[in-house]
RNA sequence: GGCGCCAUAGCCAAGUGGUAAGGCAAGGGUCUGCAAAACCCUCAUUCCCCGGUUCGAAUCCGGGUGGCGCCUCCA
């Protein structure tokens, strides 16, 4: 093992690059926020995830034993606006119908829909086309001027949460997402949470309202570290609600009391709930201690989500909350970051049901984890041709007699340059340049003459590529099961007709073994119309789709 | 308005003081009955523009221009 202390990480907080340098030698704490379970996670989360599954991924490789916790915030009030909402809405002869996924249908017009919790916003193509008031009391929506009331059963929040619990799960398994150590609810964590706002109650930074309690930014002087901000210019940007029992505009809700219909606990303020920060700081001190190593995320949780979670662990322990913040960059779609209110917003799931997950992830790789990544169609159709050509050689590489060996002195250089790349703040598109060398050695070998000293080589050369798959969650597949499972993905997309396709390649055998090349071609012109190439192998002829257009 | 990030070939993208990784596309070649795949070669005297520091800058500093993000829920 190559000595493990020349890694560096970038750090928000100071906006430099830092040695790792974990807290207990060998050990490296991890905490990721994870996804707030309202609905599906779209591809932008799926790619924050992605690279913290291959930071954790590496740090293992490199010998650490990582502890990697990443939560669900299963009581938001986005989980609660969108329960609230969810269901079948009768009234005016129509029927508005909001499904859990983030559809809704009108009558026979499609939409997308978001909520604030006053009033439900129907999307299609990227406009809000109505508008819907919710009374909240009287269970009824105002959709253009029409009354709807309620005529499904409402489903409780704690149940729509759970649900995408186990709708999230399945879409980290589909996109080969490692387990976290230990997955934290914040319904498991009430007691915890209230706990640590009681503490910060007895240290006087905060402060309870009207069954609500306030965090009071104004008694934590070194409020806004991490993302910079002068208090001052916080303050003429903030909102006071009316209703709000707050002292001051830039105090934030720890507990929140119970409205009518919302999921509460008991609490020494009376029933209710937390606030939307609190769960991180209570969960994250709950299983990995009061400092930890890595706290990762999305760049847009810097403020206010990581800021008031520093305030309100750092004044309930008086201990630094972790020695480095990293934060991963945004996808973009058309040129833009992905907004719900817009609805222009891509699924995990869907996305995957379009373009291999694999490919997916070696998509999300191709650039910096903290650097912004344009989603594509193009770029999902170079991922996945990529990933064939990955695979393609795996498949020649398994059909040799698999000779352990050691790795040849080309290999080492790039397994080298791979690490040095990674230890350098993870550095993943210079990491996928190593790959590259290694993969073109590989086919080196395979087409060499010498096949005996060949395949010595290859099987060094083999374990090596597993080291990295491992590393990058890639090539986890057996290489012929992906390439056949991408042709029938094809095949189906395009519609093609299997059966014709074996036809026409027999006909060009038969006229090959006859010697009448030129039918042979010909036949062979029939196919590439239908976007066939076929491969003359020794083993056989074999065909695949053409990859001349973006996988849609 | 406040704060911050980014700008490298046709496209995607590493490189943060020592003379431009890698991928796609393109052109040439090897192999092949012809192809495909694979491999080899070629492909930025130059890193948005203008100044400055330095023996030396894509990399540091100053000033422009262009794009994006956060400041409200967001990965």
């Amino acid at each position: 093992m190559a000595s493990v202390d020349t890694i560096r990480v970038y750090n928000t907080m100071s906006g430099a690059k830092q040695p790792l340098a974990p807290l207990t030698p060998g050990k490296v704490k991890v905490y990721v926020c994870g996804p707030t379970v309202y609905s599906f996670v779209h591809i932008g989360n799926a790619r924050t995830f992605t690279s913290f599954d291959v930071v954790v991924r590496y740090l293992r490789y490199r010998g650490f034993e990582v502890k990697y916790v990443r939560n669900y915030t299963d009581v938001d009030d986005k989980i609660i606006n969108a329960a609230r909402v969810v269901g079948e809405w009768g009234g005016a002869g129509q029927t508005l119908s909001v499904e859990a996924d983030g559809t809704a249908k009108w009558g026979d017009q499609s939409f997308k829909w978001t909520t604030d919790g006053h009033q439900l916003s129907l999307i299609s193509d990227g406009t809000v086309r109505a508008e819907a008031p919710i009374d909240v009391g009287a269970d009824t929506l105002t959709l253009q001027s029409a009354v709807l009331k309620r005529t499904s059963p409402e489903i409780d929040a704690i149940s729509h949460a759970a649900r995408f619990v186990r709708e999230f799960e399945q879409d980290a398994r589909a996109l080969h997402l490692l387990e976290p150590d230990v997955s934290p609810k914040v319904s498991d964590t009430i007691p915890e949470i209230v706990e640590i706002i009681q503490r910060l109650i007895s240290r006087e930074v905060a402060y309870a309202s009207k069954g609500d309690v306030y965090f009071q930014v104004s008694r934590y002087p070194q409020y806004a570290r991490l993302s910079k901000r002068k208090l001052d210019d916080l303050k003429a940007g903030a909102r006071v609600e009316p209703q709000d029992a707050k002292r001051e505009p830039l105090d934030f809700a720890l507990w929140k009391a119970a409205k009518p219909g919302e999921p509460s606990w008991d609490s020494p303020w009376g029933k209710g709930r937390p606030g939307w920060h609190i769960e991180c700081s209570a969960m994250s001190n709950k299983f990995l201690g009061e400092t930890f190593d890595l706290h990762g995320g999305g760049l847009d949780l810097i403020f206010p989500h990581h800021e008031n979670e520093i305030a309100q662990s750092e004044a309930a322990s008086g201990a630094e909350l972790c020695k480095c913040w990293m934060h991963g960059g945004f996808l973009d779609l058309e040129g833009a970051k992905m907004s719900k209110s817009l609805g222009n917003v891509v699924r995990l799931r869907d996305a995957l049901a379009r373009v291999d997950a694999e490919a997916l992830r070696y998509f999300f790789l191709s650039t910096h984890y903290r650097a912004p990544l344009a989603f594509t169609d193009q770029s999902l159709a170079d991922a996945e041709a990529r990933l064939e050509y990955f695979y393609e050689t795996l498949r020649r590489a398994n059909e040799r007699p698999a000779a352990g060996g050691k790795p040849s002195a080309e290999t080492e250089k790039w397994l080298q340059q791979l690490e040095q790349t990674m230890d350098d703040d993870f550095n993943f598109a210079g990491a996928l340049g190593a790959l590259s060398g290694l993969f073109g050695e590989m086919n080196q070998l395979l087409d060499s003459k010498d096949k005996g000293k060949a395949n010595a080589a290859l099987g060094g050369l083999r374990d090596s590529v597993k080291k990295i798959s491992s590393v990058l969650g890639l090539f986890e597949d057996d290489p012929a099961a992906w390439l056949l499972r991408r042709r029938d993905r094809l095949v189906q997309q395009r519609g093609i007709d299997v059966s014709k396709i074996d036809a026409l390649i027999t006909a060009r055998n038969d006229a090959r073994k006859a010697k009448d090349f030129k039918r042979a071609d010909e036949v062979r012109g029939e196919l590439k119309a239908l976007g066939i190439e076929i491969m003359d192998t020794p083993t056989g002829t074999s065909w695949k789709v053409a990859a001349d257009q973006p996988a849609k």
